[in-house]
This record gives C-alpha cells, sequence and structure tokens, in this order.
DNA sequence: TTGGGTGCAAAACGTTTGCACCAAT
DNA sequence: ATTGGTGCAAACGTTTTGCACCCAA
C-alpha cells in the first residue's frame, strides 16, 4: 500500500505522516515533471486536504533537507523538487511550450572526480538542464 | 581605452551608450564571478552614477536578450548574469563559504548531439554547476 | 502529554511594469 | 527632434517568518 511506504519513509527521516505530507508524497510519486508549490497546492485542495502555502513551502525544505527530494531549478524564478531516490537524469526545458522531458546523459561522475583532482573542490551535487527547442516546437 | 570598447559593443547591439550601461559593463568585464542585481547597484554608487534597481533589472534583460550577457542561476533565489564572450566554463559552489570559482569541463556538446540523435529535442543553451565544498571548507 | 506541524497574516525579497521625464543619437 | 532609457512608485509572485493553535507520536 502506497500510503504506508510513505508513512515509512517519513519515519526514516525523523518526520511526522501528516496528511499534507503524504499527500505531497503522492503527487511526487505519480508526477514525471518537477513539481512546483502550486502544482502541490492544487493537487492538495484536489485531494481534500486543507493546507496553505507556508505549509507546503516548509513541506519541500525539510524533504529537501533530509534528502527526500532534490531541488531544480529551471530559471523560472521558482523552484520544482522531485523525489531523491528516483534513477539520476536531467531535464529538457522547450523554450516555447514550457514542457519539461527527462533525459539520461553520460554519467558526469568522471567529471566531478576530475574537478577533485585538479582544483581540490568536492563536488556533492551538481545542477544540469538542458534548455531548446522540443521536437514539435522546431517547425 | 575599455570605454570605448563598451560603447562599441553596445553600439553592435543597437543600445544606447548610457552611463549605467558601460558602468555594468565595467563590471562585469573586471568580475570573475557572476554578478547579481546588488553588486551592479553598489558598484554603480560607487561610481557616482544615479541609479535604482528598475534600471539595473532592465539593463540585465537586455544585455541577456541581446547575448552580451548569460544568465546563471545558482539556486539562491536570484540571478547572476557574466559576459558571454568568456571562455565557456561552468561553476563550483561552495556550500559553507559561499565562495564561486570557474572551472573548465570537458566539453558536452558531445550530450547535447546525443540527446538531438535520441529524442529529437535541439538543446540551444544548457546550465551546468557543481555544489559542494572548497578546498578550505573540507577542514 | 508534548513538541513538531499547521494556519493565518504579515513581511521580506527579487523582479516587473506604468508613466512621466530625460538624454543619447 | 525622436525615441530609447531612466527614475519613481506601485504591483507582482515567490518564499520566509512569528505566533497561537492543533494533532501525531
Amino acid at each position: 500500500m502506497e500510503v504506508n511506504e510513505h508513512k515509512a519513509e517519513l519515519k526514516n527521516v525523523n518526520l511526522r505522516a501528516t496528511p499534507a505530507r503524504l499527500t505531497i508524497l503522492k503527487l511526487l510519486g505519480r508526477t514525471k515533471k518537477p513539481i512546483d508549490i502550486n502544482m502541490a497546492i492544487d493537487f492538495l485542495k484536489k485531494e481534500g486536504i486543507k493546507t496553505n502555502p507556508a505549509t507546503v513551502f516548509r513541506t519541500m525544505n525539510v524533504l529537501t533537507q533530509k534528502g527526500v527530494t532534490l531541488l531544480i531549478q529551471l530559471q523560472e524564478g521558482k523552484m520544482r523538487y522531485e523525489l531523491s531516490d528516483r534513477e539520476h537524469h536531467h531535464h529538457l526545458v522547450c523554450e516555447i511550450c514550457g514542457n519539461i522531458e527527462d533525459v539520461l546523459v553520460d554519467d558526469i561522475s568522471r567529471m566531478e572526480k576530475k574537478i577533485r583532482r585538479k582544483t581540490g573542490f568536492l563536488v556533492k551535487r551538481h545542477s544540469l538542464e538542458f534548455f531548446g527547442l522540443c521536437k514539435n516546437c522546431q517547425n
């Protein structure tokens, strides 16, 4: 049962299993695109969970801090989030229609090792997003 | 003379050479880190140029739109900019001290070609930033 | 029971916009 | 003399915060 997995997941990171959090995890689990705060608020309303923006922001912050979610920025002036236990991937953002696709690219841990060797900097995470025209928007 | 280069640069992209713009180009030319709006405002004040935030935002927008500058986002909730005619590079952002280093990494145009071949998506630009601990902050 | 979580309101930021005036060409 | 650029103020959207109340453990 999906809900119990989410309860366990929250317990693992010492967070209480509240309706809002469980519902946000539900949304994260079934959405392919990284979600933004308004998507979460809309989904909570649709599921009949009373909520407000501050709670959603706080939830996304704590989930990210605990490593459950990843922060994604697509140069929109707002933050998006996705589950961190998905296969490592990056995003293709269409500058015309705004669609977001996942893409698996070559592992860049090789780059990170090289950076460590050459500069001493220890990379813990990276962000790599691609912007351009999706198949449909190229005319 | 530096200023005349900037005047020419602005003329090339059909923008008028105003004191604010010339001074922002001056700052961009001498700064290694991508600048944010407040850095620009502070520099303008220091140079005795009367200004206000709206003008600086408009300037950075038009410069980016004309291709003179690149928009850089380092997951800070604000935008940064750097000159686009510099050698292609990425950034190492220290999560402890906040320092930003440039880094030259392997060309990822190979990835972009692969993406085109596999998905049909035409990549026009990408953002790749690394987050972690700089040499000094690793104890 | 109790401390973490939430709701509400207000505030803090970063950024954009409308409009009158100014200044680069 | 044009018209693009600026300053100012107001608006906007996102995110944070303070505080009282509530509920998951």
